[in-house]
DNA sequence: TTTTCATTCATACTTAAGTATGATTTGCAG
DNA sequence: CTGCAAATCATACTTAAGTATGAATGAAAA
């Protein structure tokens, strides 16, 4: 795709560099001749002549080149480690109702796996601490651990909990 | 860096060019002169023999143009998201630094993370249940959490554990 | 309507966690 | 050698966590 492109290109390019080359060309023919029969032609050795016009179509072909000549492009790929975090979570419904857990013992999950204390959670949820520690310790059973810290941990892995 | 040596290389390419260019314009003075007084110079037009030259230079030009103009860099900044999952889990030696975390404190806030009691942090580590309070003690102090909850959030965070 | 279940709370208890303080040993650096 | 930090353990205590049991309520399903 990138490469037909390309291809078309230089073709357009071609066809008016080569007009311009001609134009050159015959330009060139002509300031010859004005100054061979006018001026001092005639004083300026064979060489030298020869060189001048060296010089002018050596310029007239870098010109041209640096016209036609595809940019050989170096592509230099760099591949730049961007570390992404693996946040990408989604709540798994499904151990969700599998494992039975109701939506209030899911708060107090959350909430546990931030850290808090139950007094902190009931105070976060307007509910007593009672309710609280009936709510963990259903979702121990559900979870089947022992522990808080036990408890998130599995909750992290059934992906219940960031 | 990168730009100095392309300046180098460029020079160095020139000066070759140069040396190569020169060259051609003295073997081709030589070879008009022969052409001249042996052959059939004479009977070619002035326009003809001027066209050659052209021709030829201008052949010369595209081929130094080839050899001087500069390629292209072109570089391609690819960013690969790189997914860090716990298994590419480094130990943030700074922070255990930082924070003053002694070996033994370590070993106490790795076993919490799995989610083991003192009780069992005190078996595995073979020292008393004590030992293990005054070092979770410690531990909370210098991770200036409350909790062991909140220790294993902030190691974790601190990537002191994975 | 009755049943089921989530939610709430209480009481009473056990166990674990966490705090405070002090003491001993050991290896290492000044 | 001396001092210091790490590691160990103990005692005593407070607070939090977890268990067991029972009960009230209210909404939704059978």
């Amino acid at each position: 795709m990138y490469h037909f492109f390309q291809i078309t290109g230089i073709f357009t390019r071609m066809k008016r560099t080569i007009l311009i080359y001609g134009l050159a060309l015959a330009v060139l023919t002509f300031v010859l001749k004005v100054l061979e029969y006018k001026f001092f032609i005639r004083d300026l050795s064979m060489e030298v002549y020869i060189g001048l016009v060296a010089l002018f179509f050596t310029a007239v072909g870098i010109w041209v080149a640096t016209k036609i000549i595809q940019r050989k492009t170096e592509t230099v790929i760099k591949e730049v480690e961007v570390v992404v975090r693996a946040e990408d979570f989604v709540l798994n419904e499904k151990e969700m109702e599998r494992l039975g857990i109701s939506p209030r013992e899911y708060d107090v999950l959350e909430l546990m796996s931030d850290g808090l204390s139950n007094q902190e959670i009931a105070d976060k949820l307007f509910i007593s601490l009672n309710t609280v520690k009936t709510h963990s310790t259903n979702l121990y059973v559900k979870l089947d651990v022992k522990r808080r810290t036990q408890a998130v941990q599995r909750a992290k892995e059934l992906q219940l909990i960031p």
